[in-house]
DNA sequence: CAACCGTGGCA
DNA sequence: TTGCCAAGGTT
């Protein structure tokens, strides 16, 4: 018995019923391996499910996604987070309208050249759409080949010796199950801490289990801290409506509505000259409460300040939106979460 | 190649 | 409460 085929017999018994997996002895559609791919990137299973559902029914071919406005996409897109992902996704659904005739390209390197595909996602919906033995490489299998072969060399580094090794163990057959049953051993069996390695199919040939210290395994490299930013933003309302503005297209959030501010910087404080930087002139209060959220780089600590705004607006970039209607503005969390410091009627 | 880029769940 | 982490990609 060979590991692969060892994975692939706990696979069989194993494996789960999730929307975007053709059933047993089926390929997957590209369209759905790929749509699922994305949004699981650096995303769990969990979330992604309501948002899938939502995608593929809004836009059931990928040929009406590249049809779409932008806005509505990125207005679907809304809470998932790394926004540069619906952007590339949108910009991926035009390419291969307009570049492949509405079909995924079904090589490795034809698939890895599209917007926002790179080497895992090309190489899983090779694997999983297209039945071709590419090596998929996710967070999962990273933990799973690192304990199996006791690889030393820290991460981000050591994924080329990971991507060699798993390479190895590819079987020709069945790459795409081989890829989907890693990454499921890594998010049931051999995970980060505590892994079950009582239950686990590769026990017998794992290194790391050898030597008693699965856990000690990826070795990583040490993380930064990270610094809090402050700010102070405004909820100008006239009549019922509050103003919001659209990011730019690129950067943090970009092409998302969200609330005016004063610019997030590195301070020990919250600004104290905030009331220049407000969108409008107008009676501005600042309102009780934090708002907190954290990014991949840096917290955010927010308090919002709110006036009603009378008079002649004049604000080229912003947009009007009815108070009871920003749960449908398509706003990221972070927004939402300061808008909650708004007293409700 | 290191920095940038969201969010929610969980110990 | 805080840090970790999850089916990464781009610059």
């Amino acid at each position: 018995m060979t590991p692969a085929s060892r994975l692939l017999a706990w696979y069989d018994r194993h494996r789960r019923d999730l929307p975007w997996r053709a059933k047993p002895g089926e390929v997957g559609d590209a369209y759905h391996v790929w749509l699922s791919e994305v949004m699981l990137q650096q995303t769990t299973v969990a979330t992604v499910k309501g948002y899938y559902a939502d995608f593929l029914n809004r836009w059931p071919k990928v040929t009406d996604l590249a049809n779409a406005p932008l806005e509505d996409v990125l207005k679907a897109w809304a809470g998932l987070g790394y926004y540069a992902r619906a952007r590339n996704l949108h910009k991926c659904a035009e390419a291969v309208a307009r570049d492949h005739g509405g079909r995924f390209p079904e090589t490795e390197a034809a698939l890895r050249a599209l917007p926002g595909v790179g080497d895992y996602t090309a190489a899983a919906v090779a694997a999983i759409a297209f039945g071709e033995p590419a090596t998929v490489v996710d967070g999962n299998v990273e933990r799973v080949m690192s304990r199996l072969f006791r690889i030393e060399t820290p991460l981000p580094k050591g994924k080329a010796e990971i991507k060699t090794r798993t390479a190895t163990l590819v079987p020709r057959d069945r790459p795409g199950d081989f890829a989907q049953a890693c990454m499921d051993l890594g998010s049931s069996i051999c995970t980060p801490k505590k892994p079950k390695c009582l239950l686990c199919p590769l026990q017998p040939d794992c290194a790391a289990h050898a030597a008693g210290e699965p856990e000690r395994f990826p070795v990583k490299a040490p993380k930064k801290e990270k610094p809090t930013r402050r700010t102070v933003a405004f909820m100008p309302t006239h009549k019922g409506h509050v103003l919001l503005e659209r990011r730019p297209p690129k950067g943090l959030l970009g092409g998302m509505p969200g609330l005016y501010s004063t610019p997030w910087e590195a301070q020990a404080d919250f600004p104290d000259n905030w009331a220049a930087h407000a969108p409008a002139t107008g009676d501005w209060q600042l309102l009780d409460g934090i708002a907190r959220h954290t990014f991949t780089h840096f917290h955010l600590e927010t308090r919002v300040a709110a006036a009603e705004i009378s008079g002649r607006i004049n604000l080229p970039s912003g947009e009007w939106v009815p108070i009871e209607d920003l749960d449908a503005a398509g706003l990221p969390t972070v927004f939402v979460k300061m808008v909650a410091l708004y007293p409700s009627p």
